[in-house]
RNA sequence: UCCCCGGUAGCUCAGCUGGUAGAGCAAGCGGCUGUUAACCGCUGGGUCGCAGGUUCGAGUCCUGCCCGGGGAGCCA
């Protein structure tokens, strides 16, 4: 605990200096009266070159032995290194053998499949990969937190446990024994969008960050049932607000990425995705397009492509057309607005043309759509009104609706998933892989 | 939930038109004072996902189920 961190031995330790350091070995090459440990503590994907020579008191048997896996303790002197890959390395005067791995250790120095590190979860964050994926997480949530808190956002505290059916959109995890002991149904929260409405009609701008879970069964390398999700929330804002703001979120959460995951990033071009560094730095650039749903799907009717789905206006965008506008038309970050009223939910604001609502998507090369916002219906009657129209019991909103009768403001906001975010940052294939513990049908061990 | 592909040693995989199981890595033992996924030698290690069926004989062919992956739908 009191030992320096590896990161900071690489980059500032000086030679000659004398340094305890402690971390796991990556892996060890044992020669007649020499080992090198490759010892890492996931402070940076680089790990520090323990020189072990056959002098020290527990070399024959207990060094020697030491394979991957196994924690230690090293004190010794900072030296500089003959062979290549490595500035300094670690001249061992002493080596704490602090847990030994038993032979069956699962990793190896070779390459694994992510199938198979998800089957040992309570080990996985030890390879290269998946440390990397965590360490930028970790980042990305500072970028987040950072980016609205120095814009005087409020991080409100929207709950897990909700009596709403928000949305009406996806299916519920409903809790067992909920109605027994709050008095009513309960279930695992799926927004926390309606909640932060009623922060953003009082401190003008917050933002929710936490856990989210849908219960929907759907398969695919872009769900979970659990994921964390970012849904600010801007009083006295349109939807042209909204989306400005959606696009300064992801460019400074991006460029905190890049500035400050140099190494990781480094790593996920060269093995994950290649060219993920500079289509990254290349979005960061340019400024992203815009076009409404309508523009969109005349551009897809346009394009000749031989779509498996058929385009047609007040039909939602398939994945399909959505990569090809992101990937293909445009080859950047495109944020679509204005989409049929039909295919969007109750609380968007209505447009005067009658037939659309002030949404916007983002949608990214690789991933789809990464963000979805509006503008909220703010005139109670015309809310009351799409509400009844969908069958929405207005009791139960009741509240909801009684905003719109005290100081109602045009307000806007938007949900972002942030694994996708991470997903989308790292070049990585699944969602599982990006989510320490992940939570999908059929599958919720450790 | 639907479509397609897969499941063989601890891991990654090979195994032809059916004839009774293999490699690399890992592990164990030994060798080598400077390695970088070290290298060299030896050794151990298998209910071929599960259950039926066809056959003289099934890892291989057929049926059902389970699990994993890719795509679709739903969405973030």
């Amino acid at each position: 605990m009191d030992t320096p961190s590896i990161r900071s031995v690489l980059a500032d330790g000086e030679v000659g200096a004398r340094v305890t350091i402690e971390g796991w070995l990556r892996s060890a090459r044992h020669s007649k009266g020499l080992s090198f440990l490759d010892v890492t503590d996931g402070s940076s994907m680089a790990g520090l070159q323990v020189v072990a020579p056959g002098e020290l008191d527990n070399y024959d048997p207990e060094v020697r032995g030491l394979g991957t896996g196994a924690a230690v303790r090293v004190r010794g002197e900072l030296v500089e290194s003959p062979g290549k890959g490595q500035r300094v390395e670690l001249r061992a005067q002493e080596l704490e053998v602090v847990g030994d791995a038993a032979d069956d250790y699962p990793l190896q120095k070779k390459r694994h499949s992510f199938e198979y590190l998800r089957t040992i979860a309570h080990l996985r964050p030890r390879t290269n990969t998946l440390a990397a994926v965590f360490r930028v997480r970790n980042v990305a949530a500072r970028a987040i937190h950072r980016f609205f808190q120095e814009r005087g956002f409020v991080w409100l505290h929207t709950p897990i446990l909700t009596g709403a059916d928000a949305e009406g959109a996806g299916e519920l995890f409903e809790i067992e024994g909920g109605e027994a002991f709050f008095g009513r149904p309960t279930r695992l929260t799926v927004s926390g969008q309606l909640e932060a409405e009623i922060g953003a009609l009082a401190l003008r701008n917050v933002y929710a960050f936490g856990p989210t879970f849908r219960a929907e069964n759907s398969n695919t390398s872009r769900h979970l049932a659990e994921f964390w999700m970012v849904e600010p929330e801007m009083a006295f804002c349109d939807l042209r607000g909204d989306t400005e703001l959606a696009e300064a979120f992801l460019r400074e959460v991006l460029t905190a990425i890049l500035e400050e995951c140099g190494e990781d990033m480094a790593f996920f071009d060269e093995r994950i995705e290649k060219g993920v560094v500079a289509s990254l730095e290349h979005i960061v650039k340019t400024p992203f397009e815009h076009m409404t749903y309508t523009e969109a799907v005349q551009r897809l009717e346009q394009s000749g492509e031989d779509f498996e789905h058929l385009v047609s206006w007040g039909a939602d965008l398939q994945s399909e057309h959505e990569r090809w506008l992101t990937e293909t038309l445009v080859q950047k970050p495109l944020v679509v607005t204005d989409y049929p009223s039909a295919i969007k939910a109750f609380y968007m604001y209505a447009n005067d043309d009658g037939r659309t609502v002030r949404a916007m998507d983002v949608l990214v090369p690789r991933i789809g759509e990464i963000v979805g916002g509006s503008q909220r219906e703010h005139r109670h009657d015309v809310l009351a009104e799409k509400m009844k129209a969908q069958g929405l019991d207005l009791e139960e909103y009741g509240w909801y609706l009684e905003l719109r009768r005290f100081g109602s403001v045009p307000h806007a906001g938007f949900g972002l998933g942030f694994e996708r975010l991470v997903q989308f940052a790292t070049g990585m294939a699944n969602i599982r892989d990006v989510i320490p513990f992940p939570r999908v049908p059929g599958y919720a061990e450790f």
